[in-house]
DNA sequence: ACTTACCGCTTGCAGTGCCG
DNA sequence: CGGCACTGCAAGCGGTAAGT
């Protein structure tokens, strides 16, 4: 009775939605061809999520329906629809056999039983089902089939699960090992926080080493996981190079001709690198195969993972330049030159990402003088692009605000581009990179205010490494005034009181914490939402609490649902939630808890 | 008497599917 | 494709008990 009252808590209801909508699922192929294994039996409607098909199921209109099936069908029809579907009112599920999925799918029956009272209960032996008519036998077979794909689909998807776990072990050991060659080798250097970041850049170089330049230029080839297979026609992740190779042989997207050779990378073609590095006495070995062109939905979506996992995995860094590699920046700007830090003799596709990369791993600043010249940069050259390929520009420029006089005349610059561009890059290399603490403790006049601008009056505050190009668009669309000289170098200290933004200050203050938080990290900071820059809304803000942050919460939960203050305290910390935002949650949470208990029949 | 924390419940925003 | 309906859920509201 325990375990039943399990199965209906929150606490198993949440992983099990959480284990059927894993972000990057695998296609499903079913009868149909298309990847909605989640199947409504009663109203002949197939989802692709099971998150869906729920809803689906406590809709008005499916319960009206179960409501006449269950009126008009015979006792024998429940019968079977008790076998042939685990779900309300036909609902057709995954239903695996004696495997580690076995177990979460009989929660899931128990889960629709208990939430379904109405339903019969499935008491009856499997000698029951010999005596049903075959006609309904055939049914029985087909649906049956049905079960055996999706529990396909869903096996597939527990095995990506596992394999993710372990990449993310898997990381967090390669870091510690690097962590503790470096404080090692270092001697005297053993401050944990330091080596922590020092693997952490070192992480960063075995990816740049393991594909020289692809792997800036294209990073959708960063392994999923040092035992994590993809295939290169459907998309499918798999635990292993034999199961890549069996499921190649029977890939119903394979051509007859299809195989998994590596390709040449191109802006469109992803390739399969596969390759081993071994600096000192870690190994790293990846297998990543990508499949050629894609629907742009497709591609969308797998680009999303790829930034995700990027972030979850190497930071900021790796998903700015992703992000300029997917939009297609200026070419001159972007790439033609690379901006190469000395310290870690890593190269920068952009400044601004070189600059994200100073001051997180050496706490430097860039000056300002560097970052607006380059920015004024961009700018002209930008607008020179866009004078020449956009008729309609005046007219956009009206919409935005932009005054005549600053249309007609743009700033221009004395010396070509290039050469303005050598002079920042001598800038940089002569050393004209400060430390932030220096400005703080010693010149807080005038070098503190042009590199830490005062707080107030908040424009859009860029706290993130924006590329030069998103960066130009949005000054863009901002007022008038921000199509000026004066730039605010993103990622610097933000014109802005990070203190006001909890997940914000946590986020700034990584440099103190030996790891990089993920939750933190994933979480979309308030002031990025366009709710936030229009504060006179009368709409009340509303909290997204994301996937990470939700495991913390419930990691709490599941301890104790009234959490004493140091424990809040810790959660907000994780998190970067707001003490009153944890708050409400186990508020709610517990209240949910609750009204699932009272109408649970156990 | 006042404050504080908790609890039950409602409100309102946002996402999604359905339908014409 | 836009409007509508439905739903989930964070935030808000009001009542109540406990503490001072």
């Amino acid at each position: 009775s325990i375990l039943l009252v399990h199965y209906n808590s929150v606490s198993h209801l949440h992983k099990l939605k959480l284990s059927l909508n894993e972000p990057i699922e695998p296609e499903v192929p079913n009868d149909h061809g298309d990847n909605k294994p989640f199947k409504c039996g009663l109203c002949k409607v197939a989802y692709s999520q099971q998150s869906t098909l729920d809803t689906h199921m406590r809709s008005v209109l499916h319960q009206s329906r179960a409501a006449k099936q269950d009126t008009s069908s015979s006792t024998t029809d429940k019968e079977e629809g008790e076998q042939l579907v685990l779900g309300v009112g036909g609902t057709i599920l995954p239903t695996p056999s004696p495997n580690p999925v076995q177990q979460q799918q009989q929660q899931q029956k128990q889960k629709h039983q208990q939430q379904k009272p109405l339903q019969p209960q499935p008491s009856k032996s499997p000698a029951a089902t010999t005596e049903v008519p075959p006609q309904h036998q055939q049914q029985l077979l087909q649906a049956q089939q049905a079960h055996l794909q999706a529990q396909q689909a869903y096996y597939q998807q527990f095995q990506f699960q596992q394999a993710l776990q372990l990449q993310q072990l898997h990381q967090a050991q390669l870091q510690q090992q690097i962590a503790a060659q470096l404080s090692g080798v270092a001697g005297q250097n053993t401050d944990p926080n330091v080596a922590a970041l020092l693997s952490q850049d070192l992480s960063m170089m075995l990816m740049q080493s393991f594909s020289p330049s692809a792997a800036m230029m294209y990073p959708a080839q960063i392994p999923l996981s040092p035992s994590m297979y993809s295939c290169a026609l459907c998309g499918s992740v798999l635990p292993s190079h034999e199961a890549l190779a069996q499921h190649q042989q029977t890939c119903p997207k394979a051509p007859a001709s299809s195989t998994s050779t590596a390709t040449t990378p191109t802006s469109e073609k992803l390739s399969l690198a596969s390759t081993s590095v071994t600096p000192a006495t870690t190994t790293v070995t990846t297998s990543v195969v990508s499949k050629p062109l894609e629907a742009p939905n497709a591609r969308r979506i797998r680009t999303s993972a790829i930034q995700r996992k990027l972030l979850e995995s190497y930071g900021f860094d790796l998903v700015q330049q992703f992000n300029e590699s997917a939009m297609g920046l200026p070419s001159s700007i972007a790439y033609e030159d690379k901006f190469f830090c000395e310290g870690c003799r890593k190269e920068f596709s952009s400044i601004w990402v070189y600059k994200a990369h100073m001051e997180e791993i050496h706490k430097k600043l860039l000056p300002n003088e560097v970052i607006e010249k380059y920015t004024q940069l961009f700018k002209d050259e930008l607008k020179d692009e866009e004078d020449e390929d956009d008729d309609d520009l005046s007219r956009t420029e009206e919409e935005t605000g932009l005054q005549p006089e600053e249309k007609s005349n743009p700033v221009k610059l004395d010396q070509p581009i290039k050469a303005e561009k050598e002079d920042i890059k001598e800038a940089l290399v002569n050393g004209h990179v400060t430390n932030p603490g220096e400005h703080m403790s010693t010149n807080q006049d005038q070098s503190a205010s042009e590199v830490m601008p005062p707080p107030p009056p908040p424009p859009p505050p860029q706290v993130f490494p924006v590329s030069p190009y998103q960066l130009a668009m949005m000054q863009a669309m901002q007022s008038p005034s921000s199509t000026g000289a004066s730039v605010t170098p993103p990622t610097a200290t933000p014109p802005f009181p990070v203190s006001a933004v909890p997940g914000v200050q946590h986020m700034h203050n990584l440099p103190q914490q030996p790891s990089i938080s993920p939750a933190g990290m994933q979480q979309l900071p308030p002031y990025l939402d366009p709710n936030y820059l229009q504060q006179k809304s009368p709409k009340r803000a509303r909290t997204r609490i994301t996937d990470d942050q939700l495991k913390i919460l419930r990691a709490y939960f599941d301890i104790n649902n009234s959490p004493s203050e140091e424990a809040i305290a810790e959660m907000s910390a994780k998190s970067g939630l707001p003490h009153k935002v944890i708050k409400h949650w186990f508020r709610n949470t517990l209240f949910k808890e609750r009204q699932r208990n009272k109408d649970s029949p156990y």
